[in-house]
DNA sequence: GTATATGCAAAGGGTTTGCACGGTT
DNA sequence: AACCGTGCAAACCCTTTGCATATAC
């Protein structure tokens, strides 16, 4: 774990708390956690921490930049640490899983965003829906079909 | 509206009903429209319309490829009619304009993910966030700072 | 000691589902 | 006449909020 999280913390005004150093550590052992799944990692080692203290921690732990979220489809967002390297995630429909990609493979799109119209994208933000290599290949009815 | 709308509901089973028809229309209608936003332009014609028959029958036109939808962020998805051209959402998160843009922009990054990680995309089933050229250009002060 | 953080329980959006009735085929 | 589609209400998941207590500072 990052070891200023605390004064990342401290620096924009926010308290040093047990919950707000189990979550930091959850999410970063999970890669990927939804706040249900940060919740059952957290309680692994105190169980007495309730969801809603996840959904503030984790606002906070934003808040400071120690943590970033993206949307995985219509469910619950998935939760990063900021200290992996950027990345953009690829999620199949097929079979759910999800792949992660460097953000540089987007960089021409992202810049054409720019030069064009103007926008200013963080793109490891969403997700990227299709069909994985597996999942293309095989055969068709085992399908998910469930249209994220 | 395509005038085989009738069609490609019966060619899948499906039966034709006002319900169906006032949906398609407002879809249409509103170009891009949450289910929410969807139920009051149907009720403009027919108030009876209830909010499961908007969500049962977008399920029913997006198995027909009438309709696609998309997700913006943490709220609703927003549906579009399929004829329209394919596009990409730009949201802004600060004020949270959406800007459509052509998918071919993108054109660039979909064929790398596929020959790169065989990886079949669907670029407009997402929205890229980031900042508009107005709210980058806009002093500090009156941003949402909403994280979609 | 004081302000912030937490736990708990209740409420809030958005979406889905069971069931009886009504409409399309 | 048979079955699908609809309205209604209840249930569901995910998230937020009010309040009293506990804790960091």
């Amino acid at each position: 774990m990052s070891d200023d999280w605390e004064a990342r913390l401290r620096e924009h005004g926010y308290r040093i708390t047990p919950q707000r150093q189990l979550v930091l550590e959850a999410v970063e052992e999970l890669r990927h956690g939804t706040p249900e799944e940060i919740l059952v990692e957290v309680q692994r080692t105190a169980s007495g921490v309730n969801l809603s203290t996840i959904y503030r921690t984790l606002e906070v732990l934003e808040d400071v930049g120690l943590v970033t979220h993206a949307h995985i489809g219509h469910g619950a967002p998935t939760y990063h640490a900021v200290d992996e390297h950027v990345h953009i995630h690829l999620v199949c429909d097929r079979c759910r899983k999800i792949l992660s990609i460097p953000a540089s493979v987007a960089q021409g799109f992202v810049e054409t965003l720019n030069k064009d119209y103007g926008f200013r994208t963080d793109i490891s933000h969403v997700s990227v829906h299709g069909r994985c290599d597996n999942c293309e290949a095989m055969p068709r009815g085992e399908e998910t079909d469930d249209p994220l």
